[in-house]
DNA sequence: ATCTTAGTGTCAAATAGTGTCAAGTGGTGT
DNA sequence: ACACCACTTGACACTATTTGACACTAAGAT
């Protein structure tokens, strides 16, 4: 089934981000998991099941040394944290992302098939509406995969 | 036969819209499908069987990694949603989505062949009259066309 | 040592979604 | 024009999910 779908959650005034149901059961049944690792992106957060992580990490570890493999580690690996599901399934991020994402109040969690992006709905907003304007400009490029 | 024939329907107070009979007949005889695939497009929503909404996802996959690939990914494959019908015929489409296409209350359901569009009144009304003047301004290519 | 701040666990209220019934509506054929 | 039928709509009860709140703990600051 893979993740998908785009949810407006709430945050908690404690920094606690709710993951939708539908997320937390893909989670449960195909990742056999109860949490996950969450870490920059852009101007928002990814999130990945923690066996998915792993497979990142061993990826980055193994490249040759240079400034790309420092990036990587500098800038995905070093702030990620692996976070799990409370009672009611929401998921504390560290102050830190919160920060780099400008998560406050409002938050839109979306589905990319293999993880789950978190942005402030600012620049959620902003950046599909960048997207929109993208597509719309391309007509014939968007007939022309089916749509 | 494919999917033809503007409706006004009605969405209920929590947000489910009935899909017209001709459109689920379609559907069923056609496609062997009971549910429809909806997604973003444009100010409004437009749903596929969803074996052609495979079709679809295939070739935007399918597509060169870039900045094309990924709009195509955030605003059209991530937000879509699998809606099948209930016993009165009609899907509950996920709040995302609605806020997006703005739907409240009375909402128009348009068959284009091979998809299905939704409107809110207001987008539709909005929209129509727009087209409607691109074509009173090519009277010429409207009569070469036939019409 | 005490105060402040960030994070955790949990409860209960609020909200959203599902299934189903029955009344309304509009179209069809006679 | 009427009766009939299929379809659409509004409503309600029920369940699941999300949210806001509060008390409590841990850590760092004064």
């Amino acid at each position: 089934m893979k993740f998908s779908g785009e949810y407006n959650v709430s945050i908690d005034l404690k920094g606690r981000v709710s993951i939708p149901a539908s997320f937390r059961d893909e989670l449960r049944q195909v990742y056999e998991s109860e949490g996950l690792v969450v870490t920059r992106h852009k101007n928002g957060l990814v999130a990945y099941p923690p066996s998915r992580w792993e497979e990142i990490c061993a990826n980055v570890f193994a490249m040759s040394a240079g400034p790309k493999r420092e990036a990587n580690l500098r800038n995905r690996i070093a702030p990620a944290k692996e976070c799990s599901f409370n009672a009611q399934g929401r998921i504390q991020i560290p102050q830190s992302l919160r920060e780099h994402a400008g998560l406050d109040k409002d938050v839109v969690v979306i589905g990319m098939f293999e993880k789950i992006e978190i942005w402030s709905q600012k620049a959620h907003t902003l950046i599909a509406a960048e997207s929109e304007s993208m597509l719309d400009e391309d007509a014939q490029g968007q007939a022309d995969l089916g749509f």
